[in-house]
DNA sequence: GACCTTATCTTTTTT
DNA sequence: AGATAAGGTC
């Protein structure tokens, strides 16, 4: 330990060492940050006796934690068998309201352990069912804008009353009342969001003295990172945890604060030394990872903030390679710029035999395809952050919501999801019916359809088809339970017993401790739905069956009462038999032998197995046959692969879904990789020798949405900041001249960025603008691909790569590239190895997919065809420019058809881009 | 109620 | 371009 502090500055060893009380660890970029952190951690451990496991260090993402970890477990080795817990915010507070959530229950009302985590497709379920509700056209108001005011509020503490009596207008009260519908509703599901569970856990905490000071007993050393990020709800978790003792150590840097989008607030800052009176606050101004010029280019850019008190980096790498800039001419130009630098950095750096990486970084994640596009062409592997998740597939999806509504009946996202997927005829108007009924209960949607299979509520066809399904799930819910013999029986008298036995093992966490009591207390008082029973002990596998039941609390239902369809009801009557017969052949006719011996708790695998078997669902893919039905059952197989790995990491039901609810994009960063592609908030706190960062546009980044407010302007500055910061040697910058929009098929000339301008000219080195002798949208071919040639003119191979559409800008000799290899490889061997070798394998964090990939690879082997470079009788072609009598100047980008017919599209300067017949549109040629 | 075609919107950033 | 919602037809 003494020979680490050695070698560190002063700074850093006070950071490390200063382990009694607040600390405010001021920490620029490259200063060093983790390193401290995690030496502070083995400090405590190794040379203050503090027990692992009373360190409690809350990171942002899961990536964060993951890797400090990692860290402190190369530092304390062997040397202690408990470890200290580093979780995120929001896996923390899963953490305790899992174990502790029901201590807020009043009357027996509240939510139970069981509850479910929305994420933000869910939260837009439910903001559109209570604009539905209220009557509120959703054109008019928008289902993402009222969340994210929803949002907003959450993260600033305000609940729905608050927000009505402060709203100004008409519209903010239409959204406090949207609000206070979408509340109640989760309420309803037994579910939270993301904001809810920092918030829930800060009321929790707030409320319960005594979990509070369980809490505080074991954690007594507290560590934030990141601090900067944090949000009211964060801020005040952290004090809560902090408790009378306050040794809390707290990590952040003004410059790198991106999120406020999110709630966080740079005050937290000064409101912490306020909170702490006596907070020693430590500075860590040496910059260890980038150049020289890297790093007074970077803060050149950041030095334009007006909010900022300063501060100055140093580094002792003097020097560097200048900063590059290239000027593509449009955004395909751009990205083959990339992958040709990259590719010759990976050629140099494997003859040193280095270990080469870099990244290319992007402000929003549309701008990732091209680079892919052509990474691929290049026959490069990468890893690419974010984007699509594998938990956002819609069959991965579907799946979990099975396994979510086993878990939590009372979650009608998820019922909603899947009740008809694959369809099983419960449609729409049944879905309708079902709902108006929980809503003039007051039921969950799940309890709306038991009352309606009970009273013969709906349509026979309509019932049977629901009885089918609630089948389904109280079996797959009773493979979970130890009594499954005996649910299965009462269930059949029209009782439902639910008993489980629900785990919570924490990840990290592999020891009790004396003080964590377990809760056997279980309320068994009303509340709808159904509840798992008891929950145990965090870090304790629990043993115990109790028994959780209040199915038909409501016996004074009256569906009469309330039942609009009484008359269709009754129009049924008299097959009532005949349904009742039908449901008992569905109720008898779906056992669930041959997955389990009756009595044991069915494993993950198993309960997933089951459910892909007995929904139908793999069957309706295969029956369905097509590719992409064949690379969803893959990736539910890939689902069942991680529910084994859970399984044998003693993982549970509840703890899996946790899992998949809260893993980020971010997470599956690959520190292997040789090449990652990511946004730039995902960078942080990453570095890597080579870094690009392209897109360097007004609109694109600076992001169009920022520039209305200066703040939000400084905001995208910091961004830049972090990410020009994560460069340590190359830092490149990109930018293209025309750049599509969306899908349109009109690209539109761009700005340079300001950022660009603030970076001081010494400082960069014009990588080459191959526009600048020519109109910039049809230069491309002079530098190989996005050119003009036609690409179906090629001879023999059908791959894409004839020879002479080599990007060879600026690097000659492509013989040594898997172009030549890959343009005399016959055709479907080409598409198949392409797709798997550009993306699995090690550079693929979710090694799954490939299939998926493969397809995408594919997609690329055959690029569309450029339009003609026509000329028409007028002389009119692409790229000249025209006068338009009404619009003005503009240039002209695409010509179809001939003569006559001839339409051309341009882009006037002030009137924006027009498609015009040419015969009428009486262009002036200039 | 299922399926197909058409229209509309999208692109911030993430736990 | 691609996804998704809406609308129309069988």
């Amino acid at each position: 330990m003494q020979h680490l502090l050695d070698q560190m500055n002063p700074q850093q060893r006070e950071g490390v060492l200063q382990v009694d009380g607040p600390v405010l660890l001021l920490a620029g970029a490259g200063s060093g940050k983790t390193r401290v952190i995690t030496h502070r951690i083995a400090y405590l451990i190794q040379e203050r006796g503090v027990a692992a496991d009373s360190i409690l260090a809350v990171t942002f993402t899961n990536k964060a934690a993951k890797e400090m970890g990692e860290r402190v477990d190369k530092l304390i080795g062997h040397s202690s068998l408990a470890k200290p817990l580093i979780a995120t915010f929001h896996s923390l507070c899963v953490r305790i309201l899992r174990r502790d959530i029901e201590a807020l229950r009043v009357n027996g009302v509240g939510l139970t352990k069981s509850f479910a985590i929305y994420d933000e497709n869910d939260q837009q379920a439910v903001v559109k069912q209570a604009l539905k509700r209220l009557g509120i056209d959703d054109k008019q108001l928008k289902p993402r804008v009222a969340l994210g005011r929803i949002s907003w509020a959450k993260n600033h503490m305000i609940d729905p009353q608050e927000y009505f009596l402060a709203s100004a207008n008409p519209l903010e009260e239409k959204i406090a009342h949207i609000f206070e519908s979408y509340k109640k509703e989760l309420f309803k599901n037994n579910a939270l969001d993301f904001d809810d569970l920092l918030l829930e856990a800060v009321r929790l905490l707030k409320s319960s003295s005594e979990v509070r000071e369980r809490y505080n007993r074991r954690y007594q050393y507290l560590l934030i990172d990141e601090y900067q990020d944090t949000n009211r709800p964060q801020y005040e978790l952290m004090k809560l945890l902090a408790g009378e003792r306050g040794n809390v150590c707290v990590v952040g840097d003004e410059d790198q604060s991106i999120y406020s989008w999110r709630g966080a607030d740079i005050k937290n800052i000064l409101e912490f030394e306020k909170d702490f009176p006596d907070t020693k606050v430590i500075r860590l101004e040496q910059n260890y990872r980038s150049t020289q010029t890297i790093l007074e280019a970077a803060g050149a850019v950041v030095k334009n903030n007006v909010q900022r008190k300063g501060k100055e980096l140093f580094t002792t790498r003097e020097g560097g390679s200048m900063i590059g800039y290239y000027e593509a001419p449009d955004g395909e130009n751009e990205a083959l710029f990339i992958a040709d630098r990259i590719q010759t950095y990976l050629r140099e750096a494997g003859q040193k035999e280095d270990a080469p990486r870099c990244a290319v970084l992007y402000r929003t994640n549309s701008q990732s395809r091209l680079v892919e596009e052509a990474l691929r062409r290049y026959q490069i592997q990468y890893h690419m952050v974010g984007g699509f998740s594998f938990y956002e597939r819609a069959e991965v999806k579907d799946l979990l919501s099975y396994l979510k509504l086993v878990q939590n009946p009372r979650d009608s996202i998820a019922l909603g999801r899947v009740v008809n997927s694959p369809a099983r005829g419960i449609g729409k108007t049944t879905m309708e019916t079902l709902e108006r009924m929980a809503l003039s209960t007051g039921l969950s949607t799940w309890d709306a359809i038991e009352r309606a299979i009970q009273e013969q509520l709906l349509p026979a066809r309509a019932l049977t088809a629901l009885a089918g399904f609630r089948r389904l799930i109280l079996d797959a819910r009773a493979m979970l339970g130890s009594e499954f013999a005996e649910t299965l029986a009462a269930d059949a008298a029209g009782e439902e017993t639910v008993d489980e036995s629900v785990e919570f093992i924490g990840q990290e966490e592999n020891a009790s401790t004396e003080d964590e009591n377990v809760d056997t207390s279980f309320d068994t008082s009303f509340n709808f739905g159904f509840d798992f029973g008891p929950s145990e002990e965090i870090s304790t596998i629990a043993a115990e069956n109790s028994v959780g039941f209040d199915a038909d609390v409501d016996t004074s239902f009256d569906a009469a009462a309330f039942n609009p369809f009484a008359a269709s009801t009754q129009k049924h009557e008299t097959r009532v038999s005949e349904i009742k017969a039908d449901v008992a052949k569905v109720e008898t006719s779906t056992r669930v032998d041959g997955f389990r011996a009756p009595g044991d708790p069915a494993t993950l695998p198993e309960l997933i197995k089951f459910l892909n078997d007995r929904s139908g669902y793999i069957k309706t893919l295969e029956a369905e046959g097509t590719p992409e039905a064949f690379s969803r059952i893959e990736n539910l197989k890939e689902l069942a692969n991680a529910a084994q790995d859970a399984q044998e990491r003693g993982e549970t039901l509840a703890t899996f879904l946790d899992h998949a609810a809260l893993v980020s994009d971010v997470d599956q960063y690959n520190a292997d990789a040789r090449v990652t592609m990511m946004t730039l908030h995902a960078a942080k706190g990453l570095e890597f020798p080579l870094v690009f960062l392209c897109g360097m546009e007004e609109g694109l980044f600076p992001h169009s949405r920022t520039l209305q407010d200066p703040s939000g302007l400084e905001e995208e500055r910091r961004l830049c900041y972090v990410g020009m910061t994560r460069a340590m040697d190359t830092l490149i910058l990109t930018r293209a001249r025309y750049r599509r929009r969306y899908g349109s098929d009109m690209p539109e000339a761009s700005i340079a960025s300001r950022f660009l301008e603030e970076v001081p000219s010494r400082l960069v080195e014009d990588l080459g603008s191959p526009s600048d002798s020519r109109s910039a949208w049809n230069s491309g071919r002079e530098y190989g691909y996005g050119g003009n040639k036609k690409w179906s003119s090629r001879r023999g191979n059908d791959d894409g790569y004839g020879s002479e559409r080599h990007y060879n800008y600026e690097d000659e000799d492509q013989s040594a590239t898997g172009h030549s290899s890959s343009s005399s490889t016959p055709k479907p061997k080409t598409g198949l190895q392409f797709g798997i070798k550009a993306n699995s394998g090690a550079e693929g964090s979710i090694d799954n997919i490939a299939s998926f990939f493969g397809a995408r690879g594919q997609k690329v082997d055959r690029p569309k065809l450029e339009i003609p470079d026509q000329k028409s009788s007028t002389g009119i072609r692409n790229g000249s420019r025209v006068r338009h009598p009404k619009y003005g100047e503009g240039t002209v980008f695409r010509r179809e058809g001939d003569g006559d017919d001839a339409k051309i599209t341009v882009q006037f300067a002030q009137h924006g881009v027009k498609k015009l017949v040419e015969k009428f549109a009486q262009l002036e040629r200039l």
